[in-house]
DNA sequence: TTGTACGCGTTATCAA
DNA sequence: TTGATAACGCGTACAA
């Protein structure tokens, strides 16, 4: 049962080592009976080929990394199943890099990474995605990278992404259409790209319908649970009491209707609340909360794909936009509606 | 700023590259000026190590992984933040490993997992830690392992666990205290240990109350918020309905005071909730969660700084128990109490 | 179609 | 305390 190596596999089967790399690449200039019996020997003798190997010898390591700097639990849950699935279908190593806080060091921190490592590439989460430097740095290594959900700055690397816009515009169109007139609004965290476009679908929904934006209510927010708590405690103080409240995201949203609750306002019934991202929580809580769906897992299994087909020298789309949908549950409903 | 290499620093400080490699793994036959010199250098330069080199050549990978087959998010999120921790202290590389839902190749690809990364050492989340065959085969290829929350099966391996029976124990005795009679307990998965462990607690703390445990409602669990959906509304739909219930983990005890808040069942005033774990869910819904603080950052934190002792062949304790607490919300109060 | 010789960047052995 | 040289397991260039 010890490790055995490609000589071990040569020897076995009678050809040269040279051979038995053929077949593990899957080189064409192999007789077909050959490439049998070194397949044989290699599943007889358990044979696998050792990665540091190949990576020194080659210009590959089979390995790509993942970076992240996101305190959301549910969200790099599912952006790393999304690059796993992907990774093991194609027999590729996952490297997960969280840069937590970390501030400076964080360009030095990567580069040592793709330096000690001989990554083949990098697929780059929210907020990172929008970082200038890091995207530079990447850049001088000659490093292939995918982003995820970036800002809007022009770069050549192949982006995946949603239209946070247009989501955005449904939603508040939806609660428009359900009848409410006065919205509060909870924006993301100002790091985040998405926050701005979020704000944006927002503000032309309610434009397109006739409803001055200036007047709605507007709070900041920062992505995170203790921060919707804040927000919606400023939005439910007004005077003029929003009849709904649509956060950035959905701990935010949780974070309204915590408050709700505290306040003894009844949700859907006296304020509707509704979220951004469907992560697990949406509909943990209760009432269940009507959020935008946005396929982080599958933009993440995109995001992989391509970068595989980038470190192939393929050719890639520059962008690619994920399908969302609005999930209606039960945490919005007409205003003040009849009992 | 192209890459430079061992060979390059022992150029710019006129030593060879044993000399640079000694002081690069902090030999101690190197004279200090000659060390210092080379410090230099290697900054000046600033010359990264070649993982898949040295891991060629010296018998170290510097990369250790990390198995799981959980599929809470918070869960995982807390166990790699651990695990990162540790290993960012170290200058060790971590390799996440999800192990979904495949049944019988999951031996298989562990083991293709070791052999072809020649990865150092192993952690193991449970439920992995108690997987008898998985333990096997680790073994039989010599890896060091530390296993966290496994159950009982001895092994010389060293554990890491939290004392779940103590804690579900007190969490029981707290509910009594408080004047509960009739308990509820949705069990966990029957796959992890713990649950068999939590639930013990539980019949323990009733026992030394003079409860009888056989005369609780008990229903099986299997971790998810759906499944504790299902448990409570069997709890809740009895003749003689529960003034408390006690879900095994945080997820079914949020689907319990989702059942509650449909059936129109007060929380804490009718009803008294209360979970286990103190994931991040427990303080985000409505009321907040009384539960049980298990420190997963901190065991896999742990765990992790005992496989890289286990690594350098230091002595290590065969088994690390940490500390837990009750934390007290806003879920559970005394039974019926007045208003 | 197949094989030989060399190099990848580092550690290990042994001698100086 | 230091250095020359041989591994480590594989891919690449070139030859057969």
């Amino acid at each position: 049962m010890a490790r055995c190596t490609i000589t071990d596999v040569a020897a076995a089967s009678g050809v040269s080592i040279k051979t038995v790399s053929r077949v593990l690449n899957d080189e064409p200039s192999v007789r077909p009976e050959t490439r049998r019996r070194v397949r044989e020997a290699m599943t007889a003798m358990n044979y696998q080929p050792s990665l540091p190997a190949r990576s020194l010898a080659g210009r590959r390591s089979s390995l790509i990394a993942l970076l992240f700097e996101n305190p959301s639990a549910n969200y790099v849950f599912a952006v790393q199943s999304g690059a796993m699935a992907k990774c093991r279908e194609t027999q590729l190593r996952l490297l997960v890099q969280p840069l937590n806080d970390l501030g400076e060091p964080l360009i030095e921190e990567v580069l040592a990474m793709v330096d000690q490592t001989h990554i083949d590439g990098v697929v780059i989460t929210p907020p990172l995605s929008a970082n200038a430097e890091l995207i530079a740095a990447l850049d001088s290594r000659g490093l292939p990278f995918v982003r995820i959900a970036p800002d809007g700055t022009s770069h050549s690397s192949p982006i995946v992404e949603m239209d946070d816009e247009a989501a955005a515009h449904e939603m508040t169109s939806y609660l428009l259409a359900l009848g409410h007139r006065r919205i509060g609004f909870i924006k993301g965290h100002p790091g985040h790209h998405s926050s701005k476009l979020r704000l944006e679908g927002f503000q032309a929904a309610l434009a397109s319908w006739g409803v001055d934006p200036a007047e709605q209510p507007v709070e900041q927010g920062y992505n995170s649970f203790e921060s919707g708590l804040t927000a919606a405690r400023r939005l439910l103080a007004c005077t003029q009491r929003p009849t709904a409240i649509f956060a950035s995201n959905d701990d935010m949203a949780a974070g309204a209707i915590f408050v709700a609750h505290e306040f003894g306002i009844r949700v859907p019934d006296e304020l509707s609340v509704s979220g951004f991202d469907d992560t697990q929580l949406a509909s943990t809580i209760y009432p269940p909360l009507t959020t935008v769906h946005q396929p982080s897992y599958t933009m993440s299994y995109t995001a992989t794909g391509l970068l595989i087909d980038l470190i192939k020298r393929n050719a890639v789309p520059a962008s690619t936009q994920l399908a969302h949908n609005l999930v209606k549950r039960a945490s919005t409903a007409p205003p003040r509606r009849a009992n």
